[in-house]
DNA sequence: AATTATTAATCATTTGATTAAATAAATTGA
DNA sequence: TCAATTTATTTAATCAAATGATTAATAATT
């Protein structure tokens, strides 16, 4: 597998193996998928998993490789502009209520943009997989984490850190970073709770929206909390 | 497999299979876990899962009847006490500082309880196989809503409607109550980012005494902000 | 011509389920 | 009470289908 000389098709068939063992193994399972079905829908022969990936395991390997890829591509041109944001923070005296509302800002472009990120349809079976990854670990969920979720969660912290007046290091602020993530990954990890418990049929724009609305009040009213308290 | 009339030792057989049952679907998922190690592990005969539950889905669709019972057992307490908690509240004036403070302790007893359930060794197992529900719910899902789910949901819902000063029913509750349980649900469903952003080793008492102290300051700070706001 | 990619056919295992026989427990009748 | 009988439970052996992987032949690309 993966040999240094190859065609010039041989990216496209590639490409069409791991788009549909994204979406086999995200609806089966690593398990539930078997690799006659994988191959169907990829058009290729079972003979070429094998060949292009060594296995089911290679494959699956693969696919977190190109999920981690594309997250990332997709959320670059925000977490640059961000980055650039926080680094004019950091030049500014903390108890200025500007700075204050723009590290609100800050956090709420990123937690929209992961409101985003779990809603498209195509994401949607990313998420899936990470989230069986969450529960039991392969070597997939290396890939994972070295890539878009620690990118995310360092992000995040900063301008929560900003906006606590404390250290990203600080327990408290790693702890609310990832509550500030659960309050929308429940949306997501208990998605059939979810719809069940509002009574929604699906979610979509409409539905999006509402969620964003709670999450900007919520955002504001816990920090504004948090920083008073303590 | 049900039969009306049994011998003695059935339901130990049975609750032998379920316990092995869950541990290794909990671990392999459905699709990962197989029969004969099923067996192996609850130290009975290969045949027994077809003639005790009619077979492998049988025996998965039992095993969530009892993760439903069991943890509706262990909730039954605190959730009687509280209801009774709710009713005195109901009669008071909602303007009543008194009565805010007492929501916002029932708020923290049933997310306190939540965590404890999330935490112990034992219910982990049952949460990683609710967690695979979400994601792809198969028939066993409707027995978890109906059960302890949609109940702790409701009972949630209550106080969480007072102190904002509004219906139950109102979309506003519904996504506070959803975000409130994500902020928790995150340390399990996110387990393994957890880990890796805290540095921690693992989730034990230590850990979730700073996660109780934590959620607690994010709950006033919430709430008040909440009820401000709007 | 040589290398790389793809295919059809096949292999060896695994797996869920079934069957028929054996064992254990409950029931019956004296 | 206690053997005889019925019923329920458990076991070992086996089946048929599914599955991951391999092989040898063919096609495409360089």
């Amino acid at each position: 597998m993966n040999s240094i000389k190859s065609h010039k098709k041989t990216a496209n068939t590639r490409l069409a193996m791991i788009n549909a063992a994204i979406e086999i193994f995200g609806r089966d399972g690593y398990h539930g998928a078997n690799n006659r079905e994988l191959a169907k829908k990829a058009g290729v022969n079972l003979a070429l998993i094998s060949y292009h990936f060594g296995g089911k395991e290679g494959l699956y390997l693969a696919v977190f490789e190109h999920i981690a890829a594309q997250i990332k591509l997709r959320l670059e041109p925000l977490t640059a502009q961000l980055q650039l944001d926080l680094l004019s923070l950091s030049n500014v005296d903390v108890d200025d209520n500007n700075a204050k509302d723009q590290s609100l800002k800050i956090i709420e472009s990123l937690l929209f943009a992961y409101i985003e990120l779990l809603a498209t349809e195509q994401t949607a079976v990313w998420i899936k997989l990470i989230l069986a990854e969450q529960q039991a670990p392969s070597p997939a969920f290396a890939i994972l984490y070295r890539g878009p979720i620690s990118h995310l969660l360092q992000l995040l912290s900063q301008p929560v850190a900003f906006y606590l007046q404390k250290n990203p290091d600080h327990m408290m602020v790693k702890l609310t970073t990832l509550n500030l993530i659960g309050q929308i990954q429940i949306f997501r990890s208990f998605r059939q709770t979810v719809l069940q418990h509002t009574g929604w049929q699906d979610i979509k724009a409409d539905e999006l929206d509402l969620i964003k609305q709670q999450i900007s009040l919520n955002v504001q009213a816990l920090l504004a909390g948090l920083s008073i308290a303590k």
